[in-house]
Formats: structure tokens, sequence, C-alpha cells
DNA sequence: AAATTTATCGAAAGCGCTTTCGGTGAAATG
DNA sequence: CATTTCACCGAAAGCGCTTTCGATAAATTT
């Protein structure tokens, strides 16, 4: 390793000039600045990380909060591949990414108070409902912040138009005859699940189709499993949706498992549209129709939205609604005659 | 904020006291103990960790590196589950994860060098094959490390049996009648891959059955996509397998895909098994038939043996081998008669 | 040749914390 | 009462780096 002292010790000149040559300014000469950049790159030189923020007030990490509520974790396709997206942006820029959790050494504390700790400088938060008393802290405190998948006036936030989604999905649905659409929602507290919903009524709406009470139902916080309860219900029902949008690949998955396990066929007897377009939905059997969301934008336009804040020292609160795109394949078809 | 100079103002001690105070030092009473940790509450005290760590040569963070080569990064399921099950064992004791890149500010470097620039107490690396100069360098270095899903004496590590994974799989078909088993592998520089074809090779030899040239096919980096291509070329080979072992769920369901392209349906034309046994696999059509790869062990295994080198301050070397189960679903049935 | 600029460098303070080591008064011992 | 122990506290150095500000010598300008 070595320190800025040994190079001073090795090149004959002081630290200050050292650190000078380092970080190229303009008050040290050429000749100078070789020297020790080479002697540097000789003896493996690195700066010290903690010693650099000690002294700058800056880190260059970004602090990522996933909400542990729902136990979604990292483990979540879209989440990750947003998270991956962001990563790349950042990286680019010079930034790493922090995980902290809320436990400091056996002392509980809040995300808050973990990324002061670690003295992030911005934070994105991924995954997590407007109830959670975490992000609301985060969000009211100074740190740059940007919020994903969850809408706020409060701070900058990317999403996906999940209303237009939602309407995408049933207008299909429509245009294929059929009239009996049901809908697998994503939890109401969250923003996407509820938007979802509200673009599943509204298109029904439009189409003059009414919704019985029934016909939406909870998948829950958008896993496999619960997506399979919540289609078990449906198919329960006595007047069966003829068709289904399901407000998440993998709760559409649980669904289309559940469809079959009855015996039905899709899309002959039961069309399913799913939402986030994940890489496996082309690949599965059938192949799902599906809403794709952007996660690669998503991803950057998050980081460009927290980099630009964290470099301007100011807070801005962007709302940033990303489009999305229908993806027919062969979960939906015709409805029967 | 705030710091130990302010809460020194505050209670009137010196800041040595105030440090003690707050580290539990037993040559510090009760009394002051107490005001201290209480007014440090009141204002919201919270240590710096970048001063902590410049001064202790303790980051309380460990680094992880996916190995971007082969574009996995943190997308697949495997391997986003170990990170997982590891990063909630490693947060329990206190640490923090940071996902460095290779770019500091524009400066390319490599990940050891990132990560002694971050003074990271370990690493972890998570998916990589023993071809990457960079792992190499990690392992080579001082820097305590447990290297997943990768077999190495020069280091601690942790992966599955994936030999006794092969033979389970062509066992199992073996026992439903098979005798025509073809392989989709991992790519051969992956440790995984290669003792996935050896434990194949060797059930085949001890069942007494031929293994074609042709039934050794590669499905490259374990991908959705790569699996789909690699079935397709055994689905146009004059003797068509009746089953197949795949070394991966992802490509598995490649396969599957290809499969049923061709109009043949599963297990009844053909049978697969799989190997991770994803979430999705028990939900997917066929319900998939897979070799499991215990995750979460792997995960907490890595954690307690890098936490371990970096309590001790001494170098491990332990191989942890983690058996597999065999999971039978549908993807697999008795050979047509 | 005197007066200014300019280029180049370093002393020193500071970032926030830990830890060694010594000092003080009170309690315990003889 | 003199001496030793003990409990409690603080001065100071150090971790590795940045940055301000002044100093010096060389180059320009009059």
């Amino acid at each position: 390793m070595g320190t800025i002292y040994d190079l001073a010790k090795i090149t004959g000149f002081s630290i200050t000039t050292v650190s000078k040559a380092l970080n190229n300014y303009s008050d040290v000469s050429e000749k100078t600045k070789a020297k020790i950049v080479q002697a540097a790159a000789d003896m493996g030189y690195l700066p010290n990380a903690h010693a650099q923020s000690l002294s700058t007030k800056r880190s260059w990490t970004i602090g990522v909060m996933f909400s542990e509520a729902h136990g979604v974790g990292m483990m979540h396709p879209f989440f990750n591949a947003i998270i991956e997206s962001f990563r790349k942006a950042t990286e680019q820029q010079g930034y790493d990414l922090i995980f902290a959790s809320r436990n400091l050494r056996n002392r509980d504390m809040s995300y808050l108070e973990h990324f002061r700790h670690r003295a992030v400088d911005g934070i994105v938060v991924i995954c997590s409902d407007q109830m959670d008393q975490h992000v609301q802290e985060l969000i009211q405190s100074t740190i740059p912040i940007v919020v994903v998948d969850m809408d706020s006036t409060d701070c900058s936030v990317v999403f996906s138009d999940n209303l237009t989604g939602g309407e995408l999905a049933v207008n299909h649905l429509y245009q294929l005859g059929h009239r009996l659409i049901a809908h697998i929602a994503g939890d109401t507290t969250t923003d996407a699940g509820s938007a979802r919903i509200e673009g599943y009524k509204q298109a029904m709406g439009h189409l003059g189709l009414p919704i019985p009470d029934e016909y939406i139902v909870s998948g829950g916080f958008f896993s496999v499993e619960e997506g399979k309860q919540a289609m078990q219900e449906l198919l329960a029902l006595p007047e069966r949706p003829t068709a289904v949008f399901v407000a998440g690949d993998q709760m559409a998955i649980g669904a289309i498992d559940a469809i079959h396990e009855v015996g039905l066929r899709i899309p002959e007897d039961l069309s399913v549209v799913g939402y986030d377009d994940i890489e496996l939905a082309k690949f599965i059997t059938p192949k799902l129709t599906t809403v794709r969301q952007d996660t690669d934008t998503i991803g950057q336009h998050a980081a460009n939205l927290l980099i630009e804040q964290i470099v301007n020292k100011k807070r801005v609160m962007t709302t940033d609604i990303i489009p999305v795109d229908l993806i027919v394949r062969q979960s939906t078809g015709p409805v029967k005659a």
C-alpha cells in the first residue's frame, strides 16, 4: 500500500505537493507531477477512500435501500434489473453502491441513520411503498435522493406509466373480444399496484364494461405464490372471466400455473396478460403477453436524477414517468366463440 | 448531525471521554456514560464511519465482486439468491456490502485496487471463473476472501456438490428407463459447468451408457437463450435423446421452449431435468424436475467463512461443499415404450 | 535596475474519531 | 497517619488526505 507520506519521502516533495500532483492541481510543474505520478505507480499507491471522504466530505458512494417489508429483497427480477441498470450508470461516474442494513453492530437504527453514518452522497430507494416510515424519513432528509417505482411530490421519482400500462392490457383483451376481464392486482399500498388497478378500471369504464367486485383480486406483493392463489379465487367464481390482466409477470406465472392445474388451456380457455416483461416471459409456456417496463431507462434516469442532485448540491423534484409497451405473445387470444 | 466535539462541549467532558463512553469503555463512570449517551441521543449524534475507519483500520464493509465477463451481473436468480442470503448473514454482524466497479472516477482500475482503495474488510466473489485475472489477483492478495461457486485451493470456497448433482440427475433419468440421455452443459471455464459435466459422464459411465459426442452441447453461460439454442441442436440430431440433463434452470427453460416449439411434449416425448431449483421452477409448465442448490446455506457459509477470517485476522482455506437435492416434478417421466 | 508578475512549492490546520499514557483525587490498606 | 490501590478522566498523537495561504525564486515588465 503506502501513503501519501511515503510518496513524499520517496520523491522528496512535501505531502502537499504530492497530493496536488495526484489531483492534478495546476500549481505543480509538469516535471514534478510526472515524477510523483510515476513513483505512485511504482509503489502501487492508492489513496485511502476514507481519508479522502473525511477531508472532502464526499464519499462517492450511493446508498441503496430495498424495503424488506414484503420480503422481496433483491430477488425480484424487476427491481433487480433496475438496480443493475442503475449500478452501471452510477459506476460510470465513479460511484459505488452500498447496501446498508438497519443493523449497525447490534445497534438497531433507521436507514437514514445508517446512511448518515456511512456518509453516502445520495440514496436510491428501489422498492417500497408510501407507508414505509423509513422511506418517508429518507425523503424528508436533506440527502440527495431518488425513488423508483413510487410516486411522491417531495422528491425525485421515476416510475413506469402504470396507468397506461393497465389500459393497454385491457384494451388489448377487449380487442380480442373479451368482455369478462378480471384483474389480479398488486398490493394497493404500492403505487404500482394501485396505478395498474386504476388503469384497469379506467379502461373498463371507457369500454363500458362492468367490473364485478370479485373481478379484482389481490395478488399481494407480486409474488408467484400469491398470484397463483389469486387466480384460484378467480377460477372458483360462478361467472369465470375469459381473460385476466395480472399486475406482474411473476404473479402471472403463478396464475398460469393455477389455470393449468385445473386443466384449462391458455389462451383457448383463458387469456392472461402480465406486467414487467421479465426475461423469462418470452420463453415460458405459453409465451407471455405482457406490458413491458423499460428497466434500463428507469435505472438510468434514476441514476442521472440522483447524480445531478449530488453534483449541483440542490434538491430537484422531478417526476419522471417512463412509457411502457404492450408485448403481444401467446398467452392471449380471441375469446372462445 | 454533530460530531464528538459538539458532544464534548455540551456535556462538558473531553472528546476522549465522550469517545470512550460511546464505545463503552470501562474507565468511564456509569453516570457520565449515561449523560453522554443521553446527550448523543438528544442531538441525534452518529459517528462518522469514515473517521472511524481511518482511525481503526476497520471499515465494516465487504466488497462484492460479480464477474461481468459473461454479462450475468446480478441478474441471475441463482447468484442473486446467494448474495441475498449472504447479505442477511453479514449485515447481522454489522457489515455493509459494497459493490465496487472497475471504474474510479474515470481511472480504470482492477477490482483489487478498488477494494484496497475502499479499504474493505473482506471480499466475496460471487460468480466467476478460474480464468478471470481479476479474481486470481484478489485471491493472491492478503485481504480476507471467500469465493462462491468456484473451486480453488488458494482460498476459502463454498460451492454445491455439482458432481453428485449431475449424477443424481442422470440416475433419475435412468431409472425412468431413459438410455439416450444428453447434456446441455454450462461453460467449461466455470467449475460448476465442468463439474456437472463430470457428474453426468461418471454416472453415464457407471450405468454403462455410451455418450455420443453430440450429446454434450454447450449452453454457454447458463442463459435462457443459449439453453434454447443448445436444445435446438439436440433436436436436430438423427438419434434424438429421450432425456436431457440441463446444467441450469434458466437454460432448461430455454430448452423447454425449444422443445415446445417443435411440437414435442414434456415429459411424454422428452424428459428434462434442470439445475438450481429457482423459485419459478415449480410454477412453470411443465413443473421442472431439477437439482436444488441450497442457496441459503451457501450464502450463510460463505458469510461465516469470511467473517471468521476477518475477525481472527488469519487466512483460512476451507473447501465447503454443500449437498444438493433432486426435486422430482413433472418435466421428467418414463421413457416412451 | 527596480518593481511586478508568475510559477512552483510547503507549513499548517483541519476532517472526526480512537487509543495510549499519564494524572488526579478518593478509597483502601498498613 | 502514611502509603498504596483504584476509579475516573483528559492531553496528545495519530489515522491519510485536502486545501488555504503564504513564501520563494524566476520571469516580466517598466
